[in-house]
Formats: C-alpha cells, structure tokens, sequence
DNA sequence: GCATTAATTGGCTAATTGGCCAAATAAGCA
DNA sequence: TGCTTATTTGGCCAATTAGCCAATTAATGC
C-alpha cells in the first residue's frame, strides 16, 4: 500500500481543495471561535452573499463545516474541533523562513 | 488575532492548493517513503512528462517538496517528515464514516 | 394570505487551472 | 564538438472554478 486507495484520496482532495481558497479559509479560521450565521461571515469577508454562500456549501460538502438553520438565520460551525491542530499542520508541511515564528502548537 | 495576517494566509493557501489535486497528492505521498527521481513518478502517475514536471515544480514552489540534481536526473523528496501527520491531520478534519477507520496516528 | 428578512440556487461570463505537444535547456559521454 | 538522455519551459486549447446578478426557497410576523 504505497499510497492511499482512490476514495481516502479523493476524500483528502474534497478537503484540501475546500480549504485551498482565501476566503474559504478565511471563513474556516473565523469559525475557530464559534459558530456564526452566513449574515455575519458574509460581513467579514466583504463578498456578495451569495458568493459566501456557495462557499460555505462547498466546505460543507466537504465535511469541513456544519450548518444548523434557526430561525432565519443558518449557522455554521466546524466539523471538528482539530482545525486549528490542523492549521498547525499545514504550517509545519513546509519550513518556511519566516512563517510560524513563535508558533508553539505542535502537529509533528 | 481572529484570523491569520495576510502572508501567513496566502502561505496556507499555497501549501493547501498544491496538494489539493490528485495527481499531486499522489506524488507527495509516494515520496513519503523517499526520494525519487522525476522519471519514476512519472511511470508511476502515468500523465505526461511535462505535466508532471509541472505538478512537481508547483509543489516546489509551495515548499512541500525540494529538488535536487544529481548527474541528468533530478531527486525530488518532501521538504518536511512531518506529511504523514499532516495527512492524519487531513483524515481528521472531517469526522467522515468511512475513512480512516484503523488510522492510529494522531494529529489532533 | 401577504410582506419581510435570510439564504440558496441558476445562469452567465471572466479568470484560472490542467494537460498535451513541441521546443529548449542541462548534463554526461563518445 | 556532437550525440543522447532527463527535465523544464512555452504555447495552445479544454475544463474547471469564481463571482456577480436575478430569481427562488424558507421562516417569521402581520
């Protein structure tokens, strides 16, 4: 098993791609401190609110977020509580000179 | 500090858009076990040389991976051991049914 | 039911990315 | 020098993605 079989991998790929856009993980980092409604992360990114929408969908398909609907308003919140472990990781993957400099969280 | 400075972020982004595509992430994940030359990934991906060459040149500008000639060949390896908990980290995100089901390495 | 607010979806175009071919560069050897 | 092999680069076209607008769906209150 040199590498991973296709659906783990295409899993892997669903997740990365999701995350491999600036405003998405823009909006991923925001929800590291809760959930928030498409109102309010539509504010901070500053994009048409339909825009911000498909993005979170995407992410959503991707198993990265979940959204809840109360009321009018839909909430997202993260998947999984390990994102910012996994922000960790992803600085780690490459030693950059001048990234994560007093970075104490630890992936590897 | 709510969301990562600009830099950091565009940093991100690159490392995660390199490997967000399936050939690319083939190709990272085969060099987990060590370095190899472009021709052998090559045969092992099956696409083009030049588009492999391209893949490899995108991974290598996002800091995943550095390379290395040595007589007509050129070595590429990971540019960090750390890609197996990194890609722990990917499998954990999401908390998806199937996958990941014996994994034992931890990342968060 | 009708009006209002929140969010999603469809449609369209612009921009980006992917992948092949051909040409160019680089290194070793006769 | 010229020949051969390994890799990269440039050019081109197809496919995907991004983002805006308009229209639709959903929930609440009158």
């Amino acid at each position: 098993m040199p590498v991973a079989p296709p659906p783990l991998a295409a899993k892997r790929v669903a997740v990365l791609k999701a995350l491999a856009h600036p405003t998405r993980l823009l909006l991923t980092e925001a929800l590291m401190q809760g959930e928030l409604c498409v109102c309010d992360l539509r504010a901070l990114v500053g994009d048409d609110l339909s825009t911000v929408s498909k993005h979170l969908s995407l992410l959503k398909s991707a198993g990265v977020l979940v959204a809840e609907k109360r009321g009018l308003n839909v909430y997202y919140r993260l998947a999984c509580d390990c994102f910012s472990s996994f922000l960790a990781c992803v600085d780690q993957v490459c030693p950059s000179p001048q990234s994560a400099p007093t970075q104490t969280s630890a992936c590897c």
